[in-house]
RNA sequence: GCCCGGGUGGCGGAAUGGUCUACGCAGCGGCCUUAAAAGCCGUGGCCCGUGAGGGCGUUGUGGGUUCGACUCCCACCCCGGGUACCA
């Protein structure tokens, strides 16, 4: 299946280089045909080098639906171009590519067209690959992978197979979400406001037999590694994870209910506010409710658990509503205060977090207190906060103060109040001190066609079992054999002779999986596989792993900010304790690039604002589109594509390209000192902009390269010295150019694998710098000095310079910061 | 509501305690051209002045620290993104 016809496409010349002479002398600056040129000279050419310290530049992979757009241009030129930069400054450098190539968009397709996905998914392939060669991407195809491939996915099931073994990949019955246009489950984080992420539907609940991996179990580890990445990852991302992760310390609290022999357990952050719990509730839509209802309640609470049951998750989840419960004839114990309180239900208690059931303390809980008011239920203050009191003005007091009303807890404060009261359920027997999460398991099964197998055979006598390693990969039955028609069962279920296999184990009739794996366990690995390409005895050599992680940059959108970054990290956890991977978090550093958008919205269809990406470059030419990209902001920032000037890039590059011709057909000129100086500055910051990936200046400091020398040349000095630095800096930005001005100049090989250029120390030395003299903080005048004039000279140059501004008035004091500025303080 | 990011010319953006607006786009004036495009030169806060020059103002708002603040501190306003009954 599609795997050998998807590895490495076009890795030769494509159509539109085609015609084109090699060695053909370009007379005008024509980008086409300098790309054409180009392209075919660097065929296969990567940034490896031997010996060299090793980097790894990695962008998040695309998925092939179609060709690329305006989007890719912008994390494959800052990504190109960084991965350029590093390799000139001596690094060896892996820069792989490959494609997310499983997924539901194929199976669509599929569906609706009747395109086969196998055919569909490659076909795109092909397209993105072209394009993406033709964008100047300096990749290393050697690396390729698509994850449809069955050589990848073979890989992919070999993981789940390790998890497995370890319990971190297992099966349960519970209520999962279901969307009902793509008859799917959903993880946790692919529901947005009650939504399926991918298509807007509303999603709705069912109760599913469904794999799920252990994340849970990881919580901590996520949490406390980032460490690691503060100050190296965007702060948003990490707050975003760690809201996700939603660490919470507290307690569980036990108590006894009426009638029932196992007492109810809550969760709680305040336990010191144990005493001031009037009330108690548990989750409307939980067993337990139904379960503690009373016989002459029972029919009221039927009829609210209908009542939410009807409400949509975004009517359900709105703070706006009134709050909304029924009593359920029952009463529990307080453990601390022997206290008798009512028990309700309602459904502003949530039955997936925590234990389903809360202790109500509505003096010093919002949600509580407004609950308390609609029903007229007490509120008992137990802190002192000094703010008013929460039954007359509704509005809780959440913050620190004195213990009242507390019993053994009086008189303590917030924190210690919270220890005390641990201390004393624990010492009863009645509670414990905890930390609980808000992260969910990662439910990766998928009633879908066109994905990875989960590779498990279930037998009536053995149960589940592991598809031996040497019998992966499980291939996908061919499309031919699949009723891919959405119904709510895995397609992979009509593939009949496809299900039925032999036990592994006591080798009696059994059943495959018929589920498919999540796209994001894909994901979750291939920054390893493409450190070790085309092996087919393992996944990934550990040794060539530790040559390349972590990832320095990962750069990629904001869409992935929770859901595959959290899944990577998670998978490269998993993984180094399997003893598999060597570092505990993959990618070290994290670029979210800025959109692409026009007119201050994002390109979209039904705006009707889109911008080819295609187009662009056909008007354009590539280097052009790619300078427009880097030098219109810093590669956090979106690009309007209305604010930029594609042409004003090209015109750019067109004079670049001149000069380099200019200077290429002169000799015997001699240098001018004070452009060289200039010039070694120039070289001197672009280098620094670069380090720090501020593209958009480094750009800028070109231009600026440019326009000096261009001065020089046409005043008759020799501007070769600093052309050749110039070309070369351009060539992570505008890699057809820079090599094609390379050759204008006379110089050997490539500029795009040339060093980078370095400035002679001796010219940044300066001999003369500009003294700003201040008056009152205003500027009066300027002064030609020494680097090195002493305070007292300076002072003395100064006052002279500025006798006319001070007009005799009283001096107070002469702020003297030798040699750049002295700032003339009057009375 | 909470969390994160941001507010500098007509526009994209430079500048992280010391000359605000680098570089570019757009505009305006000029050169070249029969004309246009392209290219090149000049110009870029306001006011006065033919000019040299001078006066005033200026980084969302208000305050503070400092000889000096886009930059640091406090309060507020506005914009963008995320998240939301998580006990």
């Amino acid at each position: 299946m599609g795997g050998a016809r998807g590895r490495r496409p076009c890795h030769r010349g494509s159509d539109w280089a085609a015609g084109t002479t090699l060695g053909a002398v370009i007379e005008s600056y024509d980008p086409h045909a300098i790309e054409a040129r180009w392209l075919a000279r660097w065929d296969g050419a990567t940034l490896r080098r031997d010996g060299a310290e090793k980097r790894y530049v990695l962008t998040m992979f695309s998925y092939p639906s179609g060709d690329l757009h305006m989007g890719h241009g912008e994390v494959f030129a800052i990504a190109d171009a960084w991965a350029r930069f590093t390799y000139m400054r001596g690094y060896d450098v892996l820069f792989p590519v490959g494609f997310d190539s499983f997924g539901l968009p194929a199976e669509n397709a599929a569906i609706k067209r009747g395109a086969d996905p196998v055919t569909w998914t490659y076909a795109n392939i092909r397209t993105q690959s072209d394009s993406y060669r033709r964008y100047g991407m300096a990749a290393d195809w050697s690396t390729y992978l698509a994850t449809s491939d069955p050589e990848y996915y073979r890989w992919t099931q070999w993981l789940f197979l390790r998890l497995f073994e370890k319990g971190l990949a297992y099966r349960r019955e519970s209520a999962v979400n279901w969307c009902p246009q793509d008859q799917t489950v959903l993880a946790n984080e692919q529901v947005v406001q009650g939504h399926c992420e991918r298509c807007g539907t509303l999603v709705t609940k069912r109760t599913l037999t469904q794999w799920y991996f252990k994340i849970t179990e990881y919580a901590q580890r996520l949490l406390d590694d980032m460490d690691q990445l503060q100050g190296r990852w965007p702060e948003s991302v990490l707050a975003q994870q760690r809201n996700w992760i939603g660490r919470s310390e507290g307690a569980y609290v036990d108590f006894a209910v009426e009638g029932r022999d196992e007492p109810v357990t809550v969760f709680t952050t305040r336990p010191d506010t144990l005493y001031g719990a009037t009330f108690f509730v548990v989750a409307a839509d939980a067993p337990l409710a139904a379960e503690l209802v009373t016989g002459e309640q029972r029919p009221a609470f039927e009829a609210y658990r209908e009542q939410v049951a009807a409400l949509t998750e975004i009517e359900r989840q709105s703070t706006e509503r009134e709050k909304t419960g029924v009593f359920l004839g029952r009463y529990a114990t307080n453990p601390l205060s022997g206290e008798r309180i009512p028990v309700w239900a309602a459904d502003y208690v949530l039955a997936e977090y925590g234990t389903g059931a809360i202790m109500a303390v509505p003096a010093h809980d919002q949600r509580d207190l407004d609950f308390a008011r609609a029903f007229d239920l007490p509120v008992r203050v137990v802190v002192e906060t000094g703010e008013p009191d929460p039954a007359e003005t509704g509005v809780a007091t959440a913050g620190d103060g004195v213990h009242v009303n507390s019993g053994e807890l009086d008189g303590t404060g917030k924190a210690d109040g919270v220890a005390a009261a641990i201390a004393h359920v624990e010492q009863a027997g009645t509670g414990r001190g905890t930390v609980i999460y808000r992260l969910r398991d990662w439910l990766l099964s998928r009633q879908r066609y066109w994905g990875a197998p989960i590779p498990i055979v279930h037998c009536p006598t053995c149960g589940e079992v592991a598809v031996p390693d040497d019998q992966l990969p499980v291939l996908l039955p061919p499309t031919t054999d699949v009723d891919l028609t959405p119904k709510g069962t895995s397609p992979l279920g009509t593939a009949t002779e496809w299900l039925q296999v032999e036990c592994p184990s006591c080798g009696g009739p059994a059943t495959r999986d018929t589920d498919t794996m999540d796209t994001f366990v894909d994901s979750s690995w291939y920054y390893l596989r493409y450190c070790s390409p085309g092996r087919t005895d393992v996944a990934f050599d550990r040794a060539d792993l530790d040559d390349w992680l972590p990832a320095l940059p990962y750069i990629g959108g904001k869409e992935h900010t929770i859901l595959h970054l959290l899944y990577s990290r998670f998978f490269t956890k998993a993984l180094y304790d399997l003893d598999l991977v060597g570092v505990t978090e993959p990618f070290a550093q994290l670029v979210n690039q800025g959109e692409v958008i026009n007119q201050g919205r994002g390109m979209s269809k039904s705006l009707g604002n889109g911008v080819d990406l295609g187009g662009e470059l056909e008007t354009h030419g590539v280097d052009a589109v790619r300078v427009t990209m880097l030098f219109a902001s810093p590669p956090e920032e979106d690009v309007d594509w209305a604010d930029v000037s594609p042409a004003g890039a090209g015109k750019w590059l067109k004079r670049v390209w001149q000069l380099a011709g200019d200077v290429g057909s002169v000799d015997g000129r001699a240098v001018d000192p004070a452009t060289e100086r200039a010039a070694a500055h120039l070289i001197d910051e672009t280098t620094g902009h670069m380090v720090e990936h501020r593209f958009n200046v480094a750009v800028a400091r070109c231009m600026e390269l440019t326009n000096l020398l261009r001065k020089a040349h046409d005043a008759g000095h020799d501007a070769r010295p600093g052309v050749e630095a110039l070309v070369r800096m351009v060539a992570p930005f505008a890699p057809y150019t820079a090599d094609e001005a390379w050759e204008r100049l006379r110089c050997e090989g490539w500029a795009t694998r040339a060093d980078w250029p370095t400035a002679d120390p001796a010219l940044l030395v300066v001999d003369s710098v500009t003294c700003v003299v201040q008056v009152g903080g205003k500027v009066r005048a300027r002064l030609e000095v020494a680097p090195q004039i002493g305070e007292d000279a300076l002072r003395e140059q100064a006052l002279e310079a500025a006798t006319e501004w001070i007009g005799g008035r009283e001096v107070r004091t002469v702020v003297v910061r030798a040699p750049k500025l002295v700032n003339v303080v009057l009375v």
